[in-house]
DNA sequence: CTTCTAATTTCTGTTGCAGATATATCCGTT
DNA sequence: AACGGATATATCTGCAACAGAAATTAGAAG
């Protein structure tokens, strides 16, 4: 498949960190401000990580650097500074996922889920 | 469910570290041996992660420091060293799989992930 | 007994993490 | 409009983890 081709040719930055992770999947969804991110990240579908301010705020400026998330110019509240995936950042997420998905199903094959799970 | 519930109630190790995880999860076939481990985290199934030997050999160490992991004493050759999961590994490992297992499910409700999948 | 590979150990600079503290802004109340 | 509390971000700092290089030891092959 060409995600998993990908995985090893142009996206080196796997595996990413869970912080990093959760941040991707939160801005998945759409754009997203830190403190709605850190929400997000605390629920199951998220991640359920808690990120403190130290580790949310310290991301994104790596993640910035990295070219996997933007500032969308939107602000509907002075506090609040708005973020999203760039193209490479959709690609590094979807890379990871593959990469998850493939290792939470080897798992389940072993018998190490307690259910099939349900979808 | 039970093991979510315990996610935060018994095993605030989490969430892991990729190589951790890796770790982890190579282990739950069985003892190995660290270079062993190296190759299995290499394969898709395994994580699709490099592990060098510093990052290997030093998250063992803390592994067995956290009992996550134990020596057994086995020793088909001198140079290997065996490891096992513990118990309190056992139940990590699952807690982390149940947490990404609901993380990967839910990326695939948003049309994350490209097709089904294989399983 | 020499050589090649497997397997681990140790070391060291760089980076990331994580909590504490500080600061600014919005909202509801009076 | 001033106050207090919740929202939201910024900054700082020590500690731990990572990651690659280099060295070391043991087994296998010839």
């Amino acid at each position: 498949m060409y995600i998993a081709f990908m995985a090893t040719e142009i996206a080196p930055d796997a595996p990413l960190s869970p912080a990093v992770f959760a941040i991707l999947l939160s801005l998945a969804e759409g754009e997203k401000h830190g403190y709605q991110m850190m929400k997000d990240a605390r629920s199951p579908e998220g991640g359920g990580v808690r990120l403190g301010p130290g580790t949310l705020y310290g991301s994104i400026d790596r993640m910035m650097r990295d070219g996997l998330v933007e500032e969308s110019g939107t602000s509907d509240d002075e506090r609040r500074r708005y973020y999203r995936l760039t193209q490479h950042g959709q690609t590094v997420l979807a890379v990871e996922l593959a990469r998850l998905d493939a290792a939470v199903k080897a798992a389940r094959r072993m018998g190490l889920i307690p259910q099939g799970g349900r979808s």
